[in-house]
DNA sequence: AGCACGCCGACT
DNA sequence: GTCGGCGTGCTC
């Protein structure tokens, strides 16, 4: 962090020349120096955008991270290009965020500055390509071969053309060499086109001349005149309708939007002549491509409890920085958050509302957009880049103070976050693991929390162990809200033994006999049903039921999916597909058969169990469209559907008072997953399905489907038991050395040759052991898929302890010796991940 | 990460 | 002979 901090520049001292150290969108473990024009030299600083020449070809949009007057002594810095606002983009506070993002989570700046800004804020350079002026190609010394001619042919038809264009052209792919050669010959021109792929969003409107607004004589002459044209007459009749000209002159001003004439059937053609003649204007307008409404300031009532957690809630955050608000389903976060949010708001500072990505879709935003109208941005994965940028250039500018946001929100340009509410806060969906920055917006969230000096909140009806631990150790603040709102009831448990079941043939479809009556009961009552597994598609897989062979991707270590749709089976890692065949390729026999059970399969089941019921699936197939899961929620929630199964989707946002039937297919499936952490899931995924299950009046049943109905856990989730159930399982945790008790950091060694792969996991390993922190090493095994995409996988396991002293040291010395690993030639094209808290 | 440069196989 | 495969090195 000290690099970016370090003495400012003295603006007044002209004579020496000034420098600044620039992030640039790339996963270079550095800032790169360039020199700062003299005419510059005044308007920049920290957090403010450039343009930078990097390397031969890229231009690429940088922010300053520090301005200093020392040059670089090993080479000569190139001049920044352009600045590209008067204004920092990017604040100090999130400049530093941002440095401890990158160490915390062993990356770089770069990449972390690629998550933060949407990529409309970054500038496109495009290479554009011109045909020279001054080439003639009667007198080139060069002769031309075929490509090149209908390439200069195509050019003198157009001004300008991207490198695309001649790909498109010639029917290409590599055009590089035709462009180099023709640079050459001075037949072509190639330059930078630079541009803001942000566009505002522009509304095309029209008023009635000043002239005729003012006067209204003359606007009663004229439409004298213009009787004799009635469609003009019909479009200015339309226009006085919508705009009262005659009583309120000044409204004359906004005009209207030239849409409500046209899509009223008006003639367009009229419509311009009136323009033409100078009686109707058009002009444009910039506006927001969100609806503005005003909130209301309804008064939220809170029942005697809420109103109890709302104080316990302010009165730990006099001491506490981060409070866990557990509350269970249905017990009315929403209500304490809003009063909160409201008040946070009222002394001037900003509020974020982190939600998982899946929640956000539903009524809630809808519902705190009546509260808070247009102050409140929504900041979602499924908005368009302009739209992301209108919400950051709204909290940039104040107009949003408060944004409702999914985990890359935590990056917006707030300059006093008053408090920061963590919905959801045990989602997983939290986590980022692809590309790097990895993060976990919770954490993350706590440390722009402290950054602002201001509070967090967490909210969950079954926190995370984290979290659940650090209250209990008086780290965290904790409220509790344990009664539903209103009369809602809590469901009642069934287990149903689906092996017991099985032997009596009782088992239809997958259905135990328990299940399949009360669905029965529901639809003869005209109640919903909601089915989850936690599995989309058809089935995991193919099998042979003669010799047990299993399909197989050629360039992973794991088995096809069967996707019914199209007979085919696909690799759910690198996107290899093929089509099922009519024998199996092991021993010839034709009893090919799926499965496994997914959405899909399931679906299908219930058509055949339940013919007269109408059935629906969510999933993130049916789901994909930017409404889809919206439409989903309306029919079901209009009754329209009777069953509908679905993923983990279906555990948020379901507040449907018609629901009295959860069914869960396979709780095993959830229970056995090989990672430290399935008992805490499976308790909140049952938890939560189980909580969409009767509300208001009538008490709902939930039932669950296992092999194995004697465990504890079930004990402990239907009694909603949530203290015992952590502390039986922390037992173990403790034990062997798990999560919260440590922390852990998981490194991943790919390499396309499983010996070289190997090798460097071992190497990295040795190395790792030999760093003076206490620690627990585990590994170096195969990847829980030992190859993906041809590379093949290794995984190391350190467990830290949890002083943050014993972690920086680690990975300080973790960042070393990566990079003296990458410099052995053997190891170079080896890849490298570093996951910190990897889950 | 891109993207250039540079050195070896399979094709008009 | 060339096209184009990807190993290697660099970016202020």
């Amino acid at each position: 962090m000290d690099t970016l901090f370090g003495d400012q520049y003295d603006a007044k001292d002209e004579k020496s020349n000034l420098f600044a150290d620039i992030i640039l969108p790339v996963p270079i473990p550095k800032m790169f120096t360039y020199k700062v024009p003299r005419n510059l030299s005044e308007e920049i600083g920290i957090g403010y955008r450039v343009i930078v020449q990097f390397g031969k070809k890229k231009v690429l949009t940088g922010i300053i991270g520090k301005v200093h007057q020392k040059p670089p002594s090993n080479y000569e810095a190139k001049p920044i290009m352009d600045l590209l606002d008067s204004y920092a983009t990017v604040n100090p506070i999130q400049i530093r965020f941002w440095a401890w993002m990158a160490e915390y989570y062993c990356c770089h700046i770069g990449e972390v500055m690629n998550a933060a800004l949407p990529s409309g804020l970054k500038l496109s350079s495009e290479s554009k390509i011109q045909l020279n002026p001054t080439f003639d190609a009667d007198t080139c010394s060069y002769p031309l071969d075929d490509r090149e001619e209908i390439l200069l042919q195509a050019l003198g038809q157009k001004e300008e053309m991207s490198y695309e264009d001649c790909e498109s052209v010639l029917g290409l792919k590599s055009i590089h060499v035709i462009i180099k050669s023709l640079v050459i010959k001075e037949a072509i021109l190639v330059f930078e086109q630079v541009k803001e792929k942000y566009s505002p969003k522009v509304e095309a409107r029209v008023r009635l001349a000043n002239a005729y607004a003012a006067d209204k004589k003359l606007l009663e002459a004229l439409f004298n005149e213009i009787s004799v044209k009635p469609k003009q007459e019909e479009i200015l009749l339309k226009y006085l309708q919508e705009v009262p000209v005659y009583k309120k002159p000044e409204l004359n001003q906004k005009g209207i939007e030239k849409k409500v004439l046209t899509d009223a059937g008006l003639s367009t053609s009229s419509l311009k002549t009136l323009v033409k003649n100078g009686i109707l204007e058009e002009y444009k307008l910039i506006v927001s491509r969100f609806e503005r409404e005003e909130g209301s300031d309804e008064e939220i009532s809170l029942s005697s409890e809420q109103n109890e957690a709302l104080i316990q809630i302010k009165q730990e955050f006099e001491e506490k920085n981060t409070v866990l608000l557990h509350g269970i389903t249905g017990s009315g976060k929403t209500e304490l958050y809003i009063t909160l949010i409201k008040e946070v708001l009222a002394g001037g500072s900003q509020v974020l509302l982190l939600l998982p990505e899946i929640a956000l879709t539903t009524h809630m935003v809808g519902r705190l957009r009546k509260v808070f109208g247009s102050k409140m941005g929504v900041y979602h994965s499924k908005y368009s880049d302009n739209e992301r940028v209108e919400v950051w250039n709204g909290v940039l500018s104040g107009k949003l103070s408060f944004v409702v946001g999914v985990r890359s929100s935590i990056f917006l340009p707030f300059d006093s976050l008053g408090m920061i509410i963590v919905d959801e806060e045990h989602e997983s969906s939290f986590k980022q693991f692809d590309p790097a920055p990895r993060f976990q917006a919770r954490d993350a969230a706590i440390m722009l929390s402290w950054l602002h000096q201001a509070k967090t909140l967490l909210g969950s009806a079954t926190p995370s162990f984290e979290s659940y631990y650090n209250a209990r150790m008086k780290k965290y603040g904790y409220v509790a809200l344990d009664k539903r709102f209103g009369e809602a009831q809590l469901p009642a448990y069934y287990l149903a033994d689906m092996l017991v079941d099985k032997k009596k043939n009782l088992l239809k479809l997958d259905f135990t006999r328990m299940l399949r009556e009360k669905i029965q009961e529901a639809l003869n009552n005209q109640e919903q049903v909601l089915i989850f597994q936690n599995r989309r598609g058809y089935a995991p897989y193919i099998s042979c039921e003669d010799c047990g062979w299993i399909p197989e991707c050629e360039h992973c270590d794991v088995s096809l999916t069967y996707h019914q749709f199209g007979e085919e089976m696909r690799c759910h890692y690198c996107g290899f597909k093929e089509k099922v065949p009519n024998t199996c390729p092991a021993c010839g026999s034709n009893k090919l058969s799926a499965v496994g059970l997914g959405t899909e399969r399931i679906e299908e089941s219930l058509a055949l169990l339940f013919p007269e019921a109408r059935i629906a699936r969510m999933d993130l197939d049916t789901t994909r469209s930017k409404y889809g899961y919206q439409r989903l929620l309306e029919d079901f929630g209009s009754g329209n559907v009777d069953i509908l199964v679905g993923t983990q989707m279906i555990t948020k946002g379901l507040d449907f008072d018609k629901v009295t039937v959860v069914g869960i297919m396979d709780a095993d499936r959830i229970l056995y997953f090989p990672d430290f952490r399935a008992g805490e899931r499976a308790f909140q995924q049952i938890t939560q399905v189980a909580g969409r299950a009767g509300r208001r009046d009538k008490k709902g049943s939930v039932i669950i489907q296992t092999r194995k109905p004697d465990q504890a856990i079930f004990e402990q989730i239907i009694s909603g038991d949530y203290k015992q159930f952590y502390i039986q399982e922390m037992g173990d945790r403790q034990r062997f050395y798990y999560p919260p008790f440590v922390k852990i950091i998981k490194i991943t060694t790919r390499h396309k040759d499983f010996k070289t792969a190997e090798k460097a996991a071992k190497y990295l390993h040795n190395l790792m052991g030999e760093i003076p922190v206490k620690k627990i090493l585990l590994g170096p095994e195969k990847g829980l898929i030992g190859k993906i995409k041809n590379q093949y996988i290794f995984e190391s396991i350190a467990k830290l302890d949890r002083s943050s002293n014993a972690q920086a040291q680690f990975k300080h010395e973790l960042q070393h010796i990566l990079e003296e690993l990458q410099a052995q030639k053997e190891f170079r094209t080896v890849r490298f991940v570093v996951d910190v808290d990897p889950y």
